[in-house]
DNA sequence: TAGCAGTTTCGTACAAAGTACGATACGGTC
DNA sequence: GACCGTATCGTACTTTGTACGAAACTGCTA
């Protein structure tokens, strides 16, 4: 799945319309700018048309939000209920989290969108597929389940507000957040981020691994 | 003119504006209507003022949904260092849960706001501290802060998704939801619905605890 | 008491955004 | 060409955030 972001003055595309190719451009404006960047006129100025043409492909700005998330859906790797189950779900579990980091707006959508598309059904479907492949009763699938997504989209969701990327970028943002603030008011965060966060070049996503690691072990123990 | 009255029923307060009162009344509309019902012309009807009297409080809509993110976290009980680390983590979860339940809008906010206000700090510095005092390395500390609270928001960011609350309400949603789709399209998912979320009048609430025992129980393994 | 200097509230007005409504242009079929 | 469903668009109305400056209010001093 391929898509670029027209980047300067120049209209990316001067076919016909679709739902599609709007969904995709619509993607495209919020990876480049955030979700508000992504309005009706944008929109249409990026697909070389006029405004009122968009809604004769989709039902409203509303069904363009429940419509991207579906697309950011689509692109997370399915775990196969064939192979190994934890490896599979590693993989599943990473790729979320690669697909929101990609597209940070889509993690503050989910929680107004109630009515969940076709990509995202397949999704849960795969999950627990591959649970119940494994070997795991109806009941602790849905523990298992519940307990894995949790994880995911939450770490994805503590990602994409920190106000800072990689390593070697927390100094400057915790040292101006520490300026605003009363010396000696929150003496264990500073002690986390001398005494550890600034001290090993620390990296936020290398935690990832070792939280889905300690799940899966343990959710691994329950199944014997 | 105006007299301020009894009863009460309609705005709420007619007594001076300030930074409080103001981001109170935004997470009282926010409750009510969602997000989305929260406008500087709601929010001035609200508190008995005109639009732009609520602009001498605070500098403008960003800074208001910055202030009610706040605001949610300082309504979380926060875990005290010197007690049993783990019923201190699960208190402190189990009220971060319910706060968010109150405030299904916060969660997606979370994802947009990255500049922290003094509750939040406050809130994580605390976190960190029962931490420590129960023992763990500055390393071990950052891997658990980060496993239980990607874990908590996560929970909280699905449920806040859910078409759903409680038992006995998830049957007509997936219903209609089975409606729209060719049957047999996600044969898992209708397995699980069949013959788990609606045989036990499931409550996807009740997942919670199992999840976080499981954490904190991985956790504490990794302490002696 | 009158006057004055903050402090707080508000009236007016404009730009940006979602979208209802109906007209227009297009593309194929008879 | 006449006709018809599909796709695009022009116009205009409503809702929202907020800039700008005036008005009202408060407490104080002369």
């Amino acid at each position: 799945m391929e898509r670029s972001v027209s980047t300067g003055d120049t209209p990316r595309g001067r076919q016909r319309l679709s739902r599609e190719r709007v969904l995709d451009a619509a993607v495209g404006i919020a990876d480049a700018g955030g979700i508000g960047a992504l309005t009706i006129r944008s929109l249409a100025q990026e697909l070389g048309a006029k405004p009122m043409s968009v809604y004769y492909h989709v039902a409203g700005k509303e069904a363009i939000l429940d419509g991207i998330v579906d697309v950011v859906f689509s692109e997370i790797d399915l775990p196969s209920p064939g192979g190994d189950w934890r490896s599979e779900l590693r993989r599943r579990a990473a790729s979320a989290r690669q697909v929101l980091r990609r597209h940070r707006w889509a993690i503050g959508l989910m929680e107004s969108r109630t009515t969940p598309g076709p990509a995202t059904l397949r999704h849960h479907d795969a999950v627990i597929a591959t649970l119940r492949a494994a070997g795991f009763s109806l009941e602790m699938t849905a523990h298992a389940y519940a307990l894995i997504d949790s994880y995911t989209y939450g770490f994805a969701l503590q990602e994409a507000g920190l106000p800072f990327e990689g390593p070697d970028t927390v100094a400057p943002v915790a040292d101006s957040i520490m300026e605003q603030f009363p010396a000696g008011d929150y003496p264990h965060l500073v002690e986390m981020a001398t005494g550890y966060y600034f001290k090993t070049s620390y990296d936020f996503a290398d935690e990832f691994d070792f939280g889905l690691n300690l799940i899966l072990d343990a959710l691994s123990n329950s199944l014997s």
